[in-house]
Formats: C-alpha cells, sequence, structure tokens
DNA sequence: TACTATATAGTAGTCTATCCTATTTGTTCG
DNA sequence: CGAACAAATAGGATAGACTACTATATAGTA
C-alpha cells in the first residue's frame, strides 16, 4: 500500500504492539516474529480477514511461514482475548425448517443451536447506516457461549 | 421449542408435507421421493442439522442417496424460502482484533464484514431462559443482506 | 407410451482447518 | 554469556465440508 502512515498512527500501533507483548508474557507465551507479524497484520488489516488472508500477508515478510502458525496464532489471539472471531464463523452449515420467529444460542463447544423465543428481538430496528447503504435480508440476536451439557463435563 | 402437542404431529406433518409440494410446484420444481425425504428429515429435527447428518437419516429410506444430492436439495430449501440456513453459519473463520463495541453485516454474497455501532446494541439483555442454563460468552445484533458494491453487480 | 428437462448417484476436486513430527527458537537459569 | 528445556514452527499429511462434473435415471407432460 502506499502511502505512510501518520505519526500518531504509528504510536497508536506501537501501543498496542507494546501491549500485545505484555499480554503474551502475562499468559507465559513466547515473543516470537511470527506471532508478532500475525499479531501486526490482523490489526492493520480493515477487513476481518480469514486465516488465508492473514497468510498472504505475514508471507510477504515470513516467505517461510506455514498456514498452521497462522491459524494456530490466530486462536491463541482469541483465547487471550487481544481478538475473536467473528461471530457464528467458522462452522459447517446449519439448517432450520422453523420459519417462526425465533433467535439462536449456539454453544461454542459441541456447536449445538438451541431456539430460543425473545419477543424484543422479533423486531430489531435497523441503523440508518446499513439501511440506507445495504439490502437486509436477515436481523437477528444471536447468542454464543457453552451450553449446560458441556459446562458439566469441564467440573 | 416448548409447546407442541404429541397428538396433532402427524397431521401438521402432513400439512407441511403438503404445503412444500404446492411450493415446489409454484417454483416448477420436481416432487422427486429424495426431495421429500431430505425436507420431511428436516422438519422432524428438533436439533439444526448438518447435511451430514441430515444425510444420515435420508440414507435410511434412501441408501442409495448421495451427499451431493442432499446439500443440493437444503440449499433448494433456502432459495424457495421453506428453510434457511443459520445465521452466519457455513463460512470460513474470520477475525476481528477490534475490541470496542461495534456489530457486524455480512454480505451472503462475497462474504465482506462491515462493522457498525448502534449503541442500542451494546448492552442486550439476555433472556432468563438463556441466562440461567447456559454461560453467555457474547451476545450480538447480527445483520446479514446484500452489501452496495454486490447490489451493483446484479444490475 | 414416449419425450424432454430436471434430478440423481457417484466420483473427483477444492478449500479450510487440524494433526503430526522433526527441527528450530525463546526464555530461563547457571 | 552459554547451555538446557519447553514452546513454537515448517512442512507435509490428514480430515471434513462443500462443489463440480458427467452419465444415468426419473418426474412431468403431451
Amino acid at each position: 500500500m502506499l502511502g505512510e502512515k501518520g505519526n500518531s498512527k504509528s504510536s497508536e500501533m506501537q501501543k498496542k504492539m507494546g501491549d500485545f507483548v505484555a499480554k503474551c508474557r502475562q499468559n507465559g507465551l513466547k515473543i516470537t516474529p511470527q506471532r508478532m507479524a500475525v499479531y501486526r497484520a490482523l490489526l492493520e488489516s480493515k477487513e476481518h480477514p480469514s486465516a488465508e488472508m492473514i497468510f498472504r500477508t505475514v508471507k510477504e515478510v515470513f516467505p517461510s511461514v506455514s498456514l498452521d502458525t497462522v491459524n494456530r496464532t490466530l486462536l491463541t489471539l482469541d483465547e487471550i482475548g487481544v481478538a475473536f472471531i467473528v461471530e457464528g464463523s467458522g462452522d459447517s452449515k446449519r439448517y432450520d425448517a422453523n420459519l417462526g420467529d425465533h433467535q439462536h444460542f449456539k454453544c461454542v463447544k459441541c456447536k449445538r443451536i438451541v431456539d430460543f423465543h425473545h419477543k424484543p428481538f422479533d423486531n430489531i430496528k435497523v441503523p440508518k447506516s446499513i439501511g440506507e447503504n445495504f439490502i437486509v435480508l436477515r436481523k437477528t440476536v444471536y447468542i454464543e457461549g457453552i451450553c449446560d451439557l458441556c459446562a458439566k463435563k469441564q467440573n
């Protein structure tokens, strides 16, 4: 990309990288150049990249980096809380023939999807910034967590 | 969901199958036994099954059915509006390092994810039925649709 | 019954993500 | 500063989800 970043942006970045190093140490994680590069690539991306996209970016600095490293690192970022997996992404397609109003809770462990129905969630108002520019097909409240069965297993 | 009467189930099912046949004819789709079996399997499932789960069920009636047929059929069900793909499922993992409050709009065509921030969505109250039984990790308003760029392309 | 467009089975291929193992590298501690 | 150990990595193998392809079969119809 052309165009140098302004000084404020660059120092902002430096602060975040510093915080990241601290967070890694807190969690007993080693500071490897690959890990730093993955986090930096994610920070600099304005999209919400997939592992593959990050992989391509990091490869420019570390031609020998493996996709597995990128995947592992991204999961680590999620685990230590400096990044997260965008809601709902990453699992196989699931189907629903119940056309009535309802919402879904999804267990991040066992991938079970549980229906619930909370009337206030049935008709959410779409903010102007979205409604004016995009065609909205669906809007829903989506809850993720750990279901009762998986919670029991952990104890 | 709660509140389903056992004795009315079979006639309820017959009605839905009849509606389905009508919907197929409306859309010029042939009534094949495989298609009926896939829809029936989806209707009867209380989970939100994946193609693989439906495949296993249908295979009990049609041992020779192929996974491809199940996949195609499920997509068809989505297209004619008698079923749908649970929000957010089916795409590759996407990452986000922005920890501030915000929500996501996802384009179903190009998979682009656009941030927006609508303050009323920041602190959604979880209904008791969920909060009491499950560990809630994330709750968010999730909007799906077609983005401006993809909408242009279609014209 | 015969025709035609659609649907299907079976297989191959693609894409995503994880697993495995030998090797390398941070970090700690002497 | 240098050795030792645990953690991380590269690269290839593997698994799973989905799509593409093609020859065959079938539903709808005239």
